[in-house]
RNA sequence: GGUCCUUUGGCCGAGUGGCUAGGCAAAGCUCUGCAAAAGCUUCUACAGCGGUUCGAAUCCGCUAGGGACCUCCA
């Protein structure tokens, strides 16, 4: 069995063979922190991370390389353009390091938020411009590129003649060639497609470094592919991105770095579609986004409550990274609930006692939960099928409760199998699909007084003073604490 | 306008040509002081039309709806 993954550019499934055996280089486009992460932003982020988690579960070295783009055109949302304007005073002034600061922050706190697990090198734009200034230099003395009024821009038509530009994306260069769509700085290029590798900066532009070229900045798509190449050499394994991502960015580091290394950048191509939300694609442009902040908070129009962060990696790994997500507050309410019963199945199995059973007395069953066990597998290695693992996971829940209330009574499954199923369910769920509970971190003293409430209401319910026993189930319950009576008069509990 | 994708039961979502995806909701039952939880059961769909095939949600064509990219975008 080997890992299977889609690959954009050969739009087919292909096993997947390391450059390097026991070695993945994995690249996947990062945020530009000019503003709040929204709900779309997490699906690449928690894919991808689960792509990294498997990836290090088959025994790779990863070397996952998550970039901040903190260069370009900063503004804060709702601030006045007069800020920019360099007669005010400095303190006055948008300070762009100060975004970049900000929403890197909150950005990072995020994917702590999520479990997301840090990548091995976060390497930010503005921290690797003479990298870029490099690469540009190169793609200009191979004749691939040209300066104009201290811009510098990629020569799309040569390119295109030697090379296969569009085949990422599915374009057809005569068809870019020809757009008639007014851009800024088109009257510099020579031609509609070309796109700039270095842009003069005009004065009220703040951020600006000196080049050869005069004092500017990078442009959009150099600073992934210097960074790459920096970080993961000039080929590399994977590079990871959102589906919107394709054209132009993604197929235009194909051909920088094309022309730059002489070779092509990447051998397997990931990109995850989008999240939509009443059928249209999430994004700032469309005015239809909830940013992270509000989804943990609940404080949006749409939002009926707020969503812990497990609830939304929960419903993103529900669906298939290449499928496009709807969502909707039913929708998450939905995963919400069932993550809650998945994973309390999942605490109970891990309380289960083996026992020493070498022979399951029901081999079907036994039969029909090892087959479930060993599809997580195949599931994760073809392309990365993570909702089918939590079908098959769902299939198991009812088993694992009929096995803590004796109705599957014990022996039934060999001591075996059970490890085995507490192992796989332990791998998969938290170390694989990076999932955790929502009770946050242990409290010896709460929890404490929670089994002293317990006790009490057992004393009350034996002498049948239903009045007390209710009243502690009811004032928790108001606290956000519920309690399960359960078949053999024990008491389990969790918060809501 | 160009390129491409998509349309699955009340909702969200897997689906490799033949075998129950799964979740949520709903209904019934069991358990139960009540409630909840849990268990069992029911709800069996693939936009429409035509074609290929012994057999299609799955392949092909047409029609209709939705969407993405072509500009910053995860």
């Amino acid at each position: 069995m080997s890992l299977k993954i889609y690959n954009s550019f050969s739009r087919t499934k292909e096993t997947f063979v390391p450059i390097t055996p026991g070695y993945v280089g994995m690249y996947v486009c990062g945020p530009t922190v000019s503003g709040e992460s929204h709900l779309g932003h997490a699906r690449p982020y928690i894919s991808f991370d689960v792509v990294n988690r498997y990836l290090k579960y088959l025994g790779y070295r990863v070397r996952y390389v998550r970039n901040i783009t903190d260069a370009g055109h900063f503004e804060e949302e709702g601030r006045e353009s007069e800020d920019k304007v360099s007669k005010k005073a400095l303190l006055e002034k948008l300070e762009p390091m100060e975004l970049v600061q900000k929403y890197s922050n909150l950005y990072h706190w995020a994917m702590k938020q999520f479990n997301c697990t840090e990548p091995s090198i976060e390497p930010t734009a503005t921290g690797h411009i003479i990298e870029q200034i490099v690469m540009i230099e190169k793609i200009i003395s191979a004749g691939y590129a040209y300066e104009k009024n201290g811009s510098v821009y990629f020569d799309v038509k040569k390119y295109a003649a030697n090379y296969d530009y569009g085949k990422l994306s599915g374009r057809i260069i005569e068809d870019l060639l020809e757009t008639t769509r007014e851009l800024d700085g088109q009257e510099e290029k020579r031609d509609r497609a070309d796109f700039a590798l270095w842009k003069a900066a005009p004065p009220e532009h703040i951020m600006r470094w000196k080049s050869p070229w005069g004092e500017g900045f990078p442009g959009w798509h150099i600073e992934c592919s210097a960074m790459a190449t920096k970080y993961l050499g000039e080929t590399f394994d994977i590079h990871g991105g959102g589906m919107d991502l394709q054209f132009p960015h993604h197929e235009s580091e194909i051909a920088q770095s094309t022309i730059c290394n002489k070779v092509a950048p990447v051998n397997y191509w990931m990109h995850n579609n989008m999240i939509t939300i009443n059928g249209r694609k999430m994004g700032k442009s469309y005015n239809n986004v909830i940013k992270l902040t509000e989804m943990f908070s609940g404080n949006h129009p749409l939002l009926s409550q707020p969503f812990h962060p497990m609830t939304i990696r929960f419903f993103i790994l529900q669906s298939h990274y290449r499928s496009t997500l709807d969502f909707s507050n039913e929708a998450l309410l939905a995963s919400e609930k069932a993550f809650k019963r998945l994973w309390e199945a999942y605490e109970v199995l891990q309380s289960l006692p083996i026992g020493a059973h070498e022979d399951a007395k029901d081999e079907q069953l036994e039969a029909k939960l090892l087959k479930w066990l060993l599809e997580f597998d195949e599931f994760m290695d073809d392309d990365f099928s993570t909702p089918k693992i939590l079908a098959n996971m769902f299939e198991i829940a009812p088993i694992i409760n009929s096995l803590k209330d004796g109705l599957i009574p014990e022996g039934t499954l060999s001591s075996s199998t059970l490890l085995l199923m507490k192992q796989k369910f332990a791998i998969f769920l938290e170390d694989i699909l990076g999932l955790q509970g929502m009770n946050g971190p242990k409290n010896a003293q709460f929890e404490g007084m929670i089994d002293l409430l317990i006790a009490i209401r057992k004393d009350a319910k034996a002498k049948k003073d239903f009045a007390t026993s209710d009243r502690i189930r009811l004032q928790l319950l108001e606290l956000g604490i519920h309690i399960n009576d359960e078949k053999d008069g024990n008491m389990s509990w969790g918060r809501i």
